[in-house]
DNA sequence: TAGAAATATCGAAACATTTGAATGTTTGAA
DNA sequence: TTCAAACATTCAAATGTTTCGATATTTCTA
């Protein structure tokens, strides 16, 4: 990862919406979560929390998948490691 | 760590500028920082540069220490150690 | 195929961030 | 004790982000 990407990445982590979409994998038993769920919990106007996911899906922190209507997201479990890589190697 | 301050640490971390000065630790032998050699590397004028600085600090990635005029900079390791581990968490 | 549901896009208002000129503060050196 | 160096603060311009109403698109269902 370059600090192009991390610098998109950071940006997008950088909202408390999203953070909050983020924690959200966390509270499920599967590993996605639904664009329709997000309205459940995030007090914003329908396209703000488009706009946030597109956020996600641009850093590629979020994997986004069609399903019929709905849209099904997936967390991109391997650009997170790439990132946690990138912050561990500040350190040394 | 709460995900406000995580959500404080991701902005820090979202300006190419600030990821340039985390960076420069890496090729340093000593894990230390002037405030002075940043301008030597930093393509910006003197109150920009506190700026960034100051976000750093105020992010705690950055711990200051004055020393007579000059101002040095200590990479908080605990911080981003703490930082990593929220990420983790967003992962299982 | 008409209507409704789910999501995206556009455009504008509100707000936040970045940048640097001007200026202030602190401290070391002459 | 004056002067210069190092850093901080203030203010304003430029730019970027967030938010939502209005509207468009896609797809399911009756």
């Amino acid at each position: 990862m370059d600090s192009k990407k991390f610098e998109k990445i950071s940006k997008a982590l950088s909202d408390s919406s999203r953070i909050a979409i983020l924690e959200k994998f966390k509270k499920k038993k599967d590993d996605c979560l639904y664009c329709t769920e997000v309205h459940d919990f995030l007090d914003l106007a329908q396209p703000s929390i488009s706009h946030h996911l597109k956020q996600l899906v641009d850093a590629d922190l979020l994997i986004p998948e069609k399903e019929g209507r709905n849209l099904k997201y997936l967390l991109n479990q391997s650009v997170l490691d790439d990132y946690i890589k990138f912050l561990s190697a500040l350190k040394s």
